[in-house]
DNA sequence: TTTAGGG
DNA sequence: CCCTAAA
């Protein structure tokens, strides 16, 4: 049997950032926002949603009645498809329809939620509600800007089927300064949405909110706003506003509809006080975020609790030298393993630490906002988990707003990397589960935001946004956010090791070492699942370079992995916004150290060992391992002669000293009548070896070196 | 890449 | 088991 693993990078994007970073709110709301669906349905869902909403819109805009345009959440189940219809109708085509099947949406998906530090209870009313308006505006805009101009339609779908497909164009584009898929479709459906959406809005406050915000600011770009002057604990710290319960049912809801849009601007103004965005960007696979979505949803909720707790866990320490290039192993190897232990290996034996690397992925990215009346938008800097850092660059030039806020937009945050290995034979729904629980325990563990800046962790909560420089246009490149273990005391939730993975349940990902042998299992194991660690690999390779790490894989599913390669490539094409993230790097590389599994030697092992070496000499490991164990991939020849060594020193002590698997004294006794007789014999029998064998077998007491030895013989 | 040894 | 200096 074989074992298989896989390394994954969950990304949790959206989902876990939403976690973190939203407010609380009225369970009443939370629940009308989500209805539990599955995903597809969600799916369905949102895209009946979107319909209607649009048809309400267009209807009443047409008849200028005034409609129920909050229809916001409660009412959109109603309308359902037939909203959907009517809006194909408007349509001059299917366009809508087909971005929203393919996802294309998700592209402009971008969702904004707004936080206001001190208000909970704002954010409640907002959070939420605007979520829910925003989607459904957006989607509206869509659809709206279908009606409105055939052609823009076409062409905004193409672009954003485009987006989904390639990634790399997508982040193109933001790169050009648009963020947002909106930018890249024409203007003029844009326009139209706004029209459309601002006339709604003066119906209902949900949707003038709604309008307010698109029509201002670009949806897609968002962030927490807060005057530089503040102290990042205050300002910065998103958990503060957040409330898990509601961050979930919110992403979930945004999962579902794909579309986010938010501004809050309006929302913060009234509050008057520092609001923070949080705008998670999510591009998505179709498939596999909505199996990740659904996975990490629950978990993040633990999470939320603790993300309240701001905090620095540890500063840049994080960097560790990984020791990798091991991997040499024979390649050749085969995957035979059994249950493969996997454990990581810390550099410097902190767990704490090495979880950190992983946890911190996210990367900031700035992007200027140009607020049209917002003075907010102003300047924003957008914090991008995924790859989309090329934004950053694009817009660096304007981070500041006027008010002397500085924005921060947070695209995601990746859940750390989590090795898993499950047996070959074990289900996909198994899998899936493995996966849960991993990044359930890692969030489950409660994490605590840190924040970056040029790699480092700026610990000093009392500092001032100024002061940190993170009100520097200059260092909002390098400025990220991390999502550390909140305990690092408590590596709970991390520390344990799965020692079975075919548990599915028991696995604690966190913790669990990857052995090194992974890397030879992936190449050799051709299957799904193996193609899945190798893309994870080198989504982190990338990732390590360049701090973008591409967000989404999603591992979970074999569907998924097309979708997963796509978003790997993507990040090369931003070279050079990566280059300008530096963050990452620094965590990621502290990850992944490892140390093999550790397989200890079966008698039958020792046996073939001691045969071998009687034949061969202890000179000739290599010699060794090819002919005894050539079909072990586990074990080199530097294995193979650390385990001579062993036992000889073995053969040598007290029976009562030695510790596991008791190997037979008769072999003990060869092993130390071969070592005294090679031991002599060294030079000599370089030459001799194939002879030696025969002498031995023949003869082992006619070893010359037989004094030594020769008594057991 | 292998060996040989120390850690 | 890991890591390396040497070969």
């Amino acid at each position: 049997m074989r074992d298989m693993k896989l390394k994954k990078r969950l990304d949790c994007g959206p989902h876990g950032f939403h976690v973190a970073i939203i407010p609380k709110a009225p369970r009443s709301i939370r629940r009308r926002v989500h209805p539990k669906k599955t995903d597809e349905d969600g799916q369905v869902c949102a895209f009946e949603l979107l319909a209607s909403l649009a048809r309400q819109i267009l209807q009443e805009e047409t008849e200028s009645s005034s409609a129920s345009s909050n229809a916001s959440g409660n009412d959109h189940a109603a309308i359902g498809k037939d909203a959907v219809e009517d809006g194909r109708q408007y349509e001059d085509k299917p366009v809508k329809t087909e971005c929203l099947d393919q996802g294309s949406c998700e592209v402009s998906a971008v969702v904004t939620e707004s936080a206001s530090l001190n208000c909970d209870q704002k954010c409640l009313l907002n959070e939420f509600p605007l979520a829910e308006d925003d989607d459904i505006l957006e989607r509206t805009l869509k659809t709206t800007g279908s009606n409105s101009s055939g052609k823009i339609g076409g062409d905004l779908k193409s672009e954003i089927c485009k987006s989904n497909m390639l990634k790399g164009n997508f982040l193109s584009k933001v790169e050009g300064g648009s963020p947002n898929y909106r930018e890249s479709c024409s203007n003029s459906v844009e326009n139209a949405f706004e029209q459309l959406v601002e006339t709604k809005a003066k119906e209902t406050g949900g949707l003038k909110m709604a309008t307010t915000r698109i029509s201002k600011e670009d949806p897609t770009e968002l962030c927490m706003t807060f005057p530089a002057s503040t102290d990042s604990d205050k300002d910065v710290n998103l958990p503060s506003c957040r409330d898990p319960v509601p961050n979930a049912s919110f992403s979930r809801h945004r999962n579902d509809i794909k579309l986010g849009i938010r501004d809050d601007n309006d929302n913060l103004s009234r509050f008057n006080k520092f609001s923070n965005k949080l705008k998670v960007y999510r591009p998505v696979t179709r498939i596999g975020d909505r199996r990740i979505r659904k996975l990490l949803t629950s978990k993040y909720w633990k999470s939320a609790p603790k993300l309240k707790d701001f905090e620095h866990p540890r500063t840049d320490g994080g960097m560790r030298p990984s020791h990798r290039k091991r991997k040499t192993c024979y390649n050749h190897e085969k995957c035979h393993r059994d249950v493969l232990y996997k454990r990581r290996r810390f550099y410097d034996r902190s767990s704490v630490e090495t979880f950190d690397g992983g946890f911190s992925c996210e990367s900031v990215t700035n992007s200027p906002e140009k607020g049209r009346n917002g003075d907010k938008c102003i300047s924003g800097s957008i914090l991008q988990a995924n790859g989309m850092t090329s934004s950053v660059k694009g817009h660096q030039s304007s981070l500041r707003s006027k008010d002397s806020n500085v924005k921060f937009s947070i695209k995601s945050f990746k859940v750390p990397e989590i090795f898993i290995e499950v047996s070959e034979t074990a289900t996909v729904g198994s899998l899936k589960r493995t996966v849960m629980n991993a990044v359930t325990a890692i969030l489950g563990g409660g994490i605590r935001v840190g924040v970056l800046m040029h790699g480092k962790k700026v610990r000093d909560d009392n500092r001032t946004l100024s002061q940190t420089g993170l009100a520097s246009e200059d260092n909002l490149d390098t400025l990220g956010f991390t999502l550390d273990p909140s305990s690092v005391e408590a590596p709970a939730p991390p520390l344990v090791c799965p020692e079975d993975p075919p548990l599915l349940l028991s696995n604690a990902p966190q913790l669990v070492a990857r052995s090194l042998e992974t890397p030879a299992l992936d190449s050799e194991c051709p299957n799904a699942l193996t193609d899945l660690a190798l893309l994870t690999k080198t989504e982190t390779l990338v990732e390590s370079n360049h701090e973008q790490a591409i967000s989404h894989t999603d591992i979970l599913t074999e569907s998924t992995l097309p979708d997963s390669r796509a978003l790997v490539a993507v990040p090369a094409l931003n070279v050079e916004a990566l280059a300008v993230v530096p963050l990452n790097q620094k965590s990621r590389r502290s990850d992944i150290a490892q140390r093999r599994t550790r397989r200890p030697f079966s008698v039958s092992e020792v046996e073939a060992l001691v045969q071998a070496v009687e034949e061969l000499g202890t000179g000739r490991w290599r010699d060794v391992k090819l002919r005894s164990f050539e079909d072990a991939d586990h074990r080199t020849y530097v294995d193979l002669k650390d385990k001579w060594k062993t036992l000889v020193h073995t053969a040598r002590i007290a029976p009562q000293q030695r510790r596991g698997e008791p190997v037979p004294q008769e072999l003990l006794d060869r092993v130390l009548d071969a070592h005294s007789y090679w031991s002599q014999h060294q030079a000599k029998q370089q030459g001799k070896h194939q002879a030696a064998g025969v002498l031995k077998i023949e003869a082992p007491t006619d070893h010359p070196n037989g004094a030594t030895t020769g008594n057991q013989l």
